[in-house]
DNA sequence: AGAATCATGTAAGGGGTTACATGATTCG
DNA sequence: CGAATCATGTAACCCCTTACATGATTCT
């Protein structure tokens, strides 16, 4: 999204930034890299270089932006997702200064709230008191990301798509 | 743990159980049961019925009971971990009535103790307002596991060890 | 002189998911 | 009469992880 490059490249990127988030490995990144060329996401050149091995420069297409942006803009639909998932869309967000940011945050609140919502009412039905404790559980992580949502991604946000975009 | 099982008993019990933690389909239950005793942790026999297929009782083997015990007591590493593997945890004590169930919630709040100081340390260092963010979010599920932890798996552990053990 | 950097991958393994297969019995 | 229950699995697929392979250059 910030322009042709190659694996190598992409690796020494990720690994420094979206790293506390998602790890992705050497192995991983260049077997996805090809997967994605296979799904026509990406198309890749080799561009040969003398006394080192020849780079494999790869572009995104117009139906990987399409894929991307789509992706991007998409909350979660599970709370599991936060962790990786939702973290690295917010990643991209600040890291590529897209616009839409903050429409996101909304939008991934409003589906913790309905997820908060049914957890209430599960719970108002069980009488196991595992099945209980394990909703009192999915239900304290629920309003815990609600809280840093608001609390923290949302003023992030804002910061980030209001005022000057970083390198 | 409770004796010897086939199958297909198992499935019916973990997926009215133990479904709301961690779901395990019948192929992956088969799968993991053959695995397990190839690992020596589980021994079968086949017992035959008439007008329906034969069943493959398991039991477990000194091993795997040393094994499971073993799992049992210990805490998770990673906060990651609670969702689902420390959950489960919490149901065998439960469902089996095994003693030491506070022991291994104050094991596991000590771990999470350890790990939110260091992320307090890594917070303090870091400029960056993504990784901000992302220790943010760490911090943040950190803490509502120890909340949870102490608020309502304590309680939840003292109720089942000291009380009458259920069915 | 040895470690790190640049730059690419392949191969094997591990484990979960989805789909498929079989076949009688019992419940509604 | 169709759906659910009982009871077992196999096969293919997907994706991540670990280990291995290569080879020159530049930094310490």
């Amino acid at each position: 999204m910030s322009g042709p490059r190659h694996g190598y490249e992409i690796m020494r990127f990720t690994e420094k930034t979206l790293g506390v988030t998602w790890f992705v490995g050497t192995s991983q990144l260049y077997a996805l890299l090809k997967r994605l060329e296979q799904q026509g996401l990406l198309r890749s050149t080799l561009e040969h270089q003398d006394a080192r091995p020849s780079k494999r420069i790869f572009s995104i297409t117009s139906d990987g932006k399409e894929a991307f942006l789509k992706w991007l803009h998409e909350p979660t639909p599970h709370v599991r997702d936060f962790r990786v998932e939702f973290l690295a869309k917010l990643f991209f967000f600040y890291h590529l200064s897209i616009r839409g940011g903050r429409k996101l945050i909304d939008l991934q609140a409003e589906r913790l709230h309905s997820i908060r919502s049914k957890l209430k009412q599960n719970t108002a039905i069980e009488t196991d008191p595992y099945s209980r404790l394990v909703y009192g559980f999915k239900l304290a992580t629920v309003e815990a990301r609600l809280k840093w949502l608001m609390q923290k991604a949302g003023p992030f946000m804002e910061q980030i798509t209001d005022g000057s975009p970083p390198g």
